[in-house]
DNA sequence: CACCATGTTCCTTG
DNA sequence: CCAAGGAACATGGT
């Protein structure tokens, strides 16, 4: 479930953790989430270096390292795809099926697994010089959404999917926010009004803080659980309710009734991909907007 | 077998 | 050059 908020959940989760340990080996086991950097590279960079700083920028986790012989410090870019994992577990533990990267740390391994191998772990971070502002931090701002969106005859929704606009918005919440700022996924992105901005700003942010607040007092575990499903956050005790699941309004729920007015909740295609949003809650802006 | 899936990048088309 | 749309990537769930 890797957006924004589960991806700064899982950074305050890891950085004490990894912190100050020293990396005595690295096993590659998929080349391809290393993206350009050599397997031989990568080791030869990593090996000794010692995790020092974790931070996330967008969807992407960087590692900050202090390597020896080397005057500045190494950055490694995490990005954990659709289905990507990053957990430590005890070394003695068996590696699971999907297992792309494993670092060992003394007494455990920092493993990066990922079932579908779209996600990345390397030492090459252009990706992150091409990313738009943070949506928690001041840059993004009114006035650069209305400057940003100005010429876009893009729905909203798709636009809302571009980490140039703005970084860490998956699709997700890219349909929670519309339904909370009540405007339709489908309206060109040029046609969005200075009020429709300033609430879609808020509900952007509102949606992304709420998500990490409420990831981070959920338990977390990692690793080893009996079943091996490896979860590393937003697990759940045996029949517990699926909070995860629970907390969106819209996101997969077709057919079910709005939180807020009772109607059915619509799954459309975008871009190729679901967006899911109440008509009688969202639809109003877009036919007061076209005509 | 069919369709769907939290993401990004590359290629084509206009 | 840019905007927009779609396929590809790889695996698993229903």
């Amino acid at each position: 479930m890797p957006e924004l908020p589960e991806v700064e959940v899982l950074v305050r989760h890891l950085q004490p953790l990894i912190r100050n340990k020293t990396i005595r080996s690295v096993r590659v086991l998929r080349a391809k989430v290393l993206g350009n950097t050599s397997p031989a590279e990568l080791k030869r960079t990593l090996l000794g270096a010692r995790f020092v700083g974790l931070t996330r920028r967008g969807k992407y986790l960087c590692f900050k390292l202090h390597a020896r012989r080397r005057a500045g410090p190494v950055i490694l870019v995490g990005h954990l795809g659709m289905t990507g994992r990053m957990y430590l577990s005890r070394r003695r533990d068996a590696l699971p099926k999907h297992a792309a990267v494993v670092l060992e740390l003394g007494r455990e391994n920092f493993v990066f697994e990922d079932t579908r191998y779209f996600g990345r772990l390397t030492l090459d971070g252009r990706a992150i010089t091409r990313l738009g502002p943070e949506p928690l931090a001041d840059g993004f701002s009114v006035g650069y959404l209305s400057t940003a969106l100005a010429r876009s005859t893009q729905a909203i929704k798709v636009r809302l999917l571009d980490q140039t606009l703005v970084a860490g918005i998956g699709n997700i919440y890219a349909s929670e926010a519309l339904f909370r700022a009540g405007i339709s996924p489908r309206l060109p992105a040029r046609g969005l009004n200075t009020k429709q901005l300033r609430r879609l700003r808020r509900a952007i942010r509102e949606v992304l803080r709420e998500a990490i607040r409420f990831g981070s007092t959920v338990p977390l575990h990692h690793g080893h659980a009996a079943d091996g499903d490896g979860l590393f956050y937003f697990g759940r005790a045996a029949g517990a309710p699926d909070y995860y699941e629970e907390r969106l309004r819209v996101y997969d729920r077709e057919g079910q009734p709005c939180a807020r007015c009772g109607g059915a909740i619509r799954r459309i295609v975008q871009a190729a991909r679901s967006t899911f949003y109440c008509p009688r809650c969202q639809e109003q802006t877009e036919k007061r907007q076209t005509r």
